[in-house]
DNA sequence: TGAACGAGAGCGAACGTTCGCTATGTAAAA
DNA sequence: TTTTACATAGCGAACGTTCGCTCTCGTTCA
């Protein structure tokens, strides 16, 4: 038989990726056995371990298409856009690819592996980061407009918005009955509140180096 | 040999209860074998298992354990410390007792765990059900004296509180060298910030000037 | 054109290890 | 002697992973 084509092999990892995704969020990652994966992939082991080298990369790889993910989702906000529709965005985002409980229940899994395995503790450091940079560039756009306040540290600003967001997805995971949509727009507007609420600088003031449009 | 007293009894728990949280801490908690329990005990199995019936009852312990101590520290605020001050105190109770990397680690495998374990899921569901409901009466009585809007639906409101420091606790436990000081601080005045800058009702005394001593 | 080839996808039994847990033995205090 | 705290040894099961095998099918070449 010869070589599967590149864009083949790509396309089985991706389908394996997603039925282990599955079997992660329902039973956790140390509760799901390499069997439990090739019966619910109707997949042999020796298979398996043709696309992945271990349980550890699929994880690995799991993150790593999550990152791609947001960044597809963050290149396709206009550098204008207001921050509140940014919020807005966000949060339908993370409702369709996030807010459900077998997906959250995965965030929590990568988490609590993070904190004991420094190699994925690494790749998720890497990952946060990229998401804080993005957050942070919204923010100083959204302050260079005029929007919200420039005495905002936007780095803080950023890593408040994502913490808010991430303590709603925590609740969410384990009561399913928080109405995830309602909570997540008044968590929006209360940050925009808290944001364009701080003292302006006077108008007039030319900014410190930051440039203006 | 004679019955342990009560007392000393549980006294053994605790004890076998901090040493366990350093070893979930550390390895996580499917990654910490019975065995690896035994030796930083130097304990027999036959020992532990007199103390507990299984693993999972050693994290339902542990769980139950945070929960006591959060009681206390929610019992000892006057019913009327203002909402800023309440915060700052939460953050101190937090500091000393979560903001720890090792502590932290214990908390994601909590929810890790609860995801994928219900009857864990419904003890942490009931922990943080008392939280908010704490936190739920102090917005309210913060309200009551005018001091934050009453356009603030208090339950939403102890969500987002929650949410936030929840969140800043991921973060802090990947990457510890976030400031987690100078970051609660930040985040208790936005909060603050958004919590008093909506429309107040009439009934209450109307104080939209400077608030802050 | 079609038979022979052989690389590679997939299979699945089995490996050695480690797991949570327990049956049994023993020393010591009452 | 009886009761209790703990040690010891080890149980059966399950773990992640490996490896030799089968079968398939595109390629090669007569």
């Amino acid at each position: 038989m010869p070589k599967q084509a590149p864009e083949r092999h790509e396309a089985r990892k991706a389908e394996i990726l997603t039925a282990c995704l599955g079997c992660f969020s329902r039973k956790g990652f140390h509760r799901t056995s390499m069997r439990d994966l090739c019966e619910t992939l109707s997949m042999s082991p020796g298979a398996l371990y043709r696309y992945f080298d271990s349980k550890e990369a699929i994880i690995l790889a799991m993150i790593d298409r999550d990152r791609a993910q947001w960044e597809v989702a963050f290149s396709n906000i206009p550098a204008n856009t207001p921050l509140q529709e940014v919020l807005e965005g966000l949060t339908d985002i993370a409702e369709q690819g996030c807010a459900r409980v077998e997906d959250i229940a995965i965030f929590w899994q990568v988490m609590a592996e993070a904190t004991v395995n420094p190699e994925i503790a690494a790749v998720l450091k890497r990952h946060y980061g990229l998401f804080t940079d993005r957050l942070e560039l919204v923010i100083r756009r959204a302050q260079e407009r005029g929007e919200i306040s420039t005495d905002l540290p936007p780095r803080d600003a950023a890593v408040f918005v994502i913490s808010c967001f991430d303590g709603l997805l925590a609740r969410f995971s384990f009561d399913p009955s928080t109405d995830w949509r309602t909570l997540a727009r008044r968590f929006q507007s209360w940050i925009h509140l808290a944001f364009s609420s701080l003292p302006m600088a006077p108008a007039a003031k030319p900014s410190t180096g930051g440039k203006r449009k």
